[in-house]
DNA sequence: GCGACAG
DNA sequence: ATCTTGTCGC
C-alpha cells in the first residue's frame, strides 16, 4: 500500500521550500490502482478578517455526483499566503477535513496545482502525499508553464509544459469559458485527471465536487462567524 | 535588475 | 482568498 508523509506544517519559507525538493520524488504519477466510485471535492474559505480558515470535504457517488456526506475543520491562520507555497497554507486544515469524512475517497479534486508547480509539489501533489490516496490539482488560473490557444469548445485541451516537459492540461469544461489548468496530484496520470476533471464538470466551469465544496464553505463561515459573537449587522 | 506569481 | 450591486451581453 502507497506510503503517506508527516512533518511539521510550521517552518520558515525557506524550509518549505526545501521540503517540497524533498517531498517532490515521492509522488507517484501512476495509473490509478482502483476503480473510482467515490469523489471528494475540498475547499477553503477564509473569515474573522483572515485569521481563520474553514476546509470542506464534499464526498461524492462518482457516476451520479449524489452527495454522499460532507465534513469540515477550522483552524487558526498560521501561514500566509504566497505564491508556490500555498499547502502550507491550506492543506493542514484539508487534510483534517477529508480524515473526518465517514468513508475514505477513491479520488480526490483540490483546488489548485498539482504537479504543475515550479518544484513539483503543488497542494494537491502534497495533500496527497498526506493522505496517502490519488488526488487532482484543479487550478482557476496559471501557477507556472506555458501553453497555446485553447479551442473554445467544452473538451478542448492543450499541454501545459514547463521546463520542457508536460506538467498538466489546460482544459476547456464549458464553450467559451475560461480553461482550467489541470495536473495529476498524486496516484494517478495526467490523462486520467483530465478525464475526471471533465467528466464532473457538468453545467458549470468548475468540477461538481470542487464546487459543492466551495459553496459550503462560502456558507459555514459565515455560520461560524455569527455563532462566535462577530460582528454581522443586519 | 525586471516580471510572474495556485488561493 | 476577500471586499460587493448592478449590469453588459447572448
Amino acid at each position: 500500500m502507497a506510503e503517506t508523509i508527516r512533518h511539521s506544517w510550521q517552518i520558515s519559507p525557506q524550509q518549505s521550500v526545501r521540503l517540497q525538493r524533498e517531498l517532490a520524488p515521492h509522488v507517484r504519477c501512476t495509473p490509478l490502482a482502483r476503480p473510482v466510485r467515490t469523489i471528494a471535492g475540498v475547499d477553503c474559505a477564509f473569515f474573522d478578517s483572515g485569521r481563520q480558515i474553514v476546509a470542506v470535504a464534499v464526498l461524492m457517488q462518482a457516476k451520479t455526483l449524489e452527495i454522499m456526506a460532507m465534513a469540515y475543520a477550522v483552524d487558526q491562520v498560521r501561514m500566509p499566503y504566497v505564491p508556490g507555497l500555498l499547502s502550507f497554507r491550506e492543506a493542514p486544515t484539508q487534510f483534517e477535513a477529508v480524515s473526518q469524512l465517514p468513508q475514505s475517497p477513491d479520488l480526490v479534486l483540490v483546488d489548485g496545482a498539482g504537479q504543475a508547480h515550479p518544484r513539483r509539489l503543488g497542494i494537491a501533489s502534497h495533500l496527497g502525499l498526506w493522505l496517502g490516496i490519488p488526488t487532482v490539482g484543479v487550478a482557476k488560473s496559471r501557477l507556472c508553464g506555458r501553453h497555446r490557444a485553447v479551442g473554445r469548445r467544452r473538451g478542448c485541451c492543450v499541454k501545459l509544459i514547463d521546463g520542457g516537459e508536460v506538467l498538466g492540461g489546460v482544459l476547456r469544461t464549458r464553450d467559451d469559458v475560461k480553461p482550467l489548468y489541470v495536473s495529476a496530484g498524486h496516484l494517478i496520470t495526467l490523462a486520467e485527471a483530465l478525464k475526471w476533471t471533465l467528466r464532473t464538470a457538468r453545467q458549470y466551469r468548475l468540477p461538481e465536487p470542487i464546487r459543492a465544496a466551495d459553496r459550503i464553505a462560502g456558507q459555514l463561515k459565515t455560520r461560524i462567524a455569527e455563532h462566535s459573537g462577530q460582528f454581522s449587522p443586519m
